[in-house]
DNA sequence: ACTGGCACTCAGCAGAGGGGAGTGCCAGCA
DNA sequence: TGCTGGCACTCCCCTCTGCTGAGTGCCAGT
C-alpha cells in the first residue's frame, strides 16, 4: 500500500514543509528532489497518503502539509540520526565542562540545548528522591543555631538553619553528625530518611527534643518534593520564529512554560538513558499544545536516568537534527555528572 | 501654559489609552470622564499637548495616544499612587512568609509580583558582594576531600568541594575554620576576602600548600561575580497581553530575557530602599526596548539595597498600580529576609 | 504504471468605494 | 477672553470585486 517512492515524497514533503513552511504541491516537490518522476504521478502519491491520514490540504487547491501522523511516521520509519559535527560535539563538551558546581552544569546545558536545537530547552534538576546521599553535615552557628547541609551524589546541595532548645553541645553534635553520616551516605534518600528516623532514642535524654528537631528536618530534606519539580528553561527567544499565528501556537506554550507542573508532565516520566520520546502535536496530553512537539530523554551519571531534559517546538521542526542534539546534549551531562 | 484642565485630559487620554488601547478622540473623552467641556474645548486642549509633545495622532484622523513624554508627565506629577487592597496585602505576605529558603523566597517574590502586576517580572538574588558572611565551614568529606560553605547575611549559601594533596589533619581543619571565622564574620565579602588572605602563612609549612588552595577557592567564591548575575524570571506568559505586533514588541523583550547582562541593566543600580525606578520607552538603554517600559526598585533587609526587583511591561500599562505592587512586593521582600 | 494535458478550484492580492470617527477652524455667545 | 456648536475635510478601515496563479483531479495516451 506504501510503496517506497510514497515513503520518500512524504519524506520530501516533510523536508520541503520543514524548511519553507509553506504547503508543498507536487511540481515544487519534482525540482527540488530528485523523485525520477513527473508531478502527475506525485499527485497520485500524494492522494493516496491523504486518504491514509499523513498528510492534509489547507484548503481544496494549495499544496499538502504533514498531519501529525505523518511526522510520526517520519520519525519512527523514515529518519536516522543525523550525528553532530565534530565541532559540534567540541562545542557541548568544552562548554560544559567549565561548569564549576551543579546549579551551573544545570544553566549551562540549558542554554546549549536552546541553541543547538534553536527551540525553548527544559532541564530538570537531578531527580533528590532517586540520588543517594554523599554526605551530611551538622554544624553549630551559634549556640542552639545550627546548619545542616545535605549533600547528594549528583552534587546537589540542601542546606537548612535551624534552632533548637536547649542547644546541643559540640561533643554531642559530633557525635550526631557521626551516627547520621554512618546510618545515610551511599544510601537512597527515601532509605536514609527511614534509617535515621529514630536516632534521637540512642542520645541523652535531655537531649532528645533537640535531637529529633534536627532529625526531622533532615528526614525532611531527604523527601523534599518541591526540590523535584525544580526545572531550567531556556532559550525562550525561539519562540520568536515558531510561526505566524501567536495565539495558536506562542500563547499556549508560554503558558505552559509557566506551569512547572506541565512541563513536568511533558518531560515525561525518566525514561530509561538510551531512550528518546518524542510527543507529536495531539499525543501531547495538553489540548492547547496540539501545534507542538516535545522531544525528550533521561539522564544522570548511572544506569539509570535521573531526570530528564528536552526541548519543546513547533510540530513542524527538524526531528533528526533535534533528536541528535537532545541526545548528544543528555549524555554529555551525564559524563559530568559521573566525574564529579 | 498647562493649566489644570490640561493635564486633566492629559491623565484621562491615559487612563482611557492604557485601558482600551486605542487611540482616544474628544468626544469619547468627554463622555467617560466628567470634565465638564465640550468636545471642542477638549480638542484645543489636545493641540496644545500635542504641541508640547505629550501626545501624538497615529494619523491625521484619529484620536491621540500618549508619547512617552506624556506617561513620564503622568508617571511624575499626575499620579498618586494606588494602595493595594488589603486583601492583596495579606495574600503578598502570607504567601511570601511560606518559604523555606533563600531560593524559595526569591521564587515566590517573582511569582506575586508576576500575578499582582500581570506583568513580567524580574528578581535579581541578593547580592554577594555586598552582602556579609555569616559563617564559614570546612567540613572534610573524604581524606584529602574537603567541602567548602559560606552563608551569608542574606541567607545566600555557596559550596565548593575541593581536592588538596597533602590531606590534612582534623585538628588542623578545625583550627583553619576558627580562624576563618574569626577573621571573616560579619565583614562584607570583599573585605572578608582581603582579611583571609595571607592565612596560609600561619600554618605548619607542610600544610600551606593545602591552606592555601582552600583559602583561593574560598575568596573565590567570596568575590564570585557570576552570582551577582543571577535573576529569576516570571510571568512570561503575560507577553500575551502585551499589544498586537509581535515583531516589535514581544519579540525583543523575549530576547532581551534571554540575556541577564541586559536584565541587570535594565532593573538598574540598586537604589536606596524608598526609591523607584521607572523608566519608560526610550529612556530605557535599549533601542528595541521603546516600546516598553521598566518599574523596579532595590530591596534588602537593612538600610541599603542588596538588590532590585522589578517588572516589564509595554509602555501603555498602569503605572499607579504597577508602582504599588512593585513597593508592596518589595517592602515585604526586605521584611522575609530580615527576619530569618 | 507513468505521463502530458486540461478544466477547475480557490487563497491572496490589488483596487474601488463608502462609512465613520476624528480633526481643525470659525463665528457666535457669556 | 474662553467656551461652544457647527461644518468641511481627512483618511483609516472595512467590504466588495475581479483577477491571477499555484495547485489539484482526472483522463486519455503511451
Amino acid at each position: 500500500m506504501l510503496d517506497d517512492r510514497k515513503l520518500d515524497v512524504l519524506r520530501a514533503i516533510i523536508e520541503d514543509y520543514v524548511s519553507t513552511q509553506e504547503p508543498v504541491g507536487s511540481k515544487a516537490l519534482v525540482e527540488r528532489h530528485r523523485l525520477g518522476v513527473s508531478p502527475a504521478t506525485v499527485r497520485n502519491d500524494m492522494a493516496v497518503l491523504e486518504d491514509e491520514g499523513f498528510i492534509a490540504q489547507p484548503h481544496t487547491s494549495a499544496g499538502r502539509i504533514p498531519t501529525d501522523k505523518g511526522y510520526r511516521l517520519f520519525v519512527d520509519r523514515l529518519t536516522s540520526v543525523k550525528p553532530l559535527s565534530a565541532a559540534e560535539r567540541r562545542a557541548i563538551s568544552t562548554f560544559l565542562e567549565g561548569a564549576v558546581d551543579l546549579d551551573d552544569v544545570v544553566q549551562r546545558t540549558v542554554r546549549m540545548l536552546a541553541q543547538l536545537t534553536r527551540q525553548v530547552a527544559i532541564v530538570q534538576y537531578p531527580s533528590l528522591t532517586r540520588s543517594t546521599v554523599r554526605h551530611v553535615e551538622v554544624v553549630t552557628l551559634a549556640p542552639g543555631r545550627l546548619l545542616l547541609v545535605l549533600i547528594t551524589s549528583t552534587g546537589r546541595v540542601e542546606q537548612r538553619v535551624i534552632e533548637v532548645s536547649p542547644a546541643l553541645d559540640d561533643a554531642v553534635v559530633a557525635d550526631l553528625r557521626a551516627r547520621l553520616n554512618a546510618l545515610a551516605i551511599g544510601q537512597r534518600l527515601a532509605d536514609a530518611a527511614v534509617n535515621v528516623e529514630s536516632l534521637a532514642d540512642a542520645f541523652d535524654p535531655a537531649d532528645q527534643s533537640s535531637v529529633s528537631t534536627i532529625v526531622a528536618t533532615l528526614v525532611g530534606a531527604f523527601s523534599d518534593e518541591r526540590s523535584d519539580e525544580r526545572i531550567l528553561i531556556g532559550g525562550t527567544a525561539n519562540l520568536a520564529r515558531f510561526g505566524e499565528s501567536f495565539d495558536t501556537s506562542i500563547k499556549p506554550v508560554l503558558e505552559a512554560l509557566e506551569e512547572h507542573v506541565v512541563l513536568l508532565k511533558l518531560l515525561g516520566e525518566a525514561t530509561s538513558l538510551s531512550a528518546m520520546t518524542v510527543r507529536i502535536g495531539h499525543e501531547l496530553p495538553f489540548e492547547e499544545l496540539s501545534a507542538s512537539s516535545v522531544v525528550a530523554t533521561g539522564y544522570g551519571p548511572g544506569e539509570e536516568a535521573l531526570a530528564n531534559l528536552g526541548i519543546v517546538g513547533p510540530t513542524r521542526m527538524d526531528y533528526p537534527g533535534t533528536i541528535a542534539a537532545v541526545r548528544a546534549v543528555a549524555r554529555y551531562v551525564s559524563q559530568i555528572l559521573g566525574e564529579s
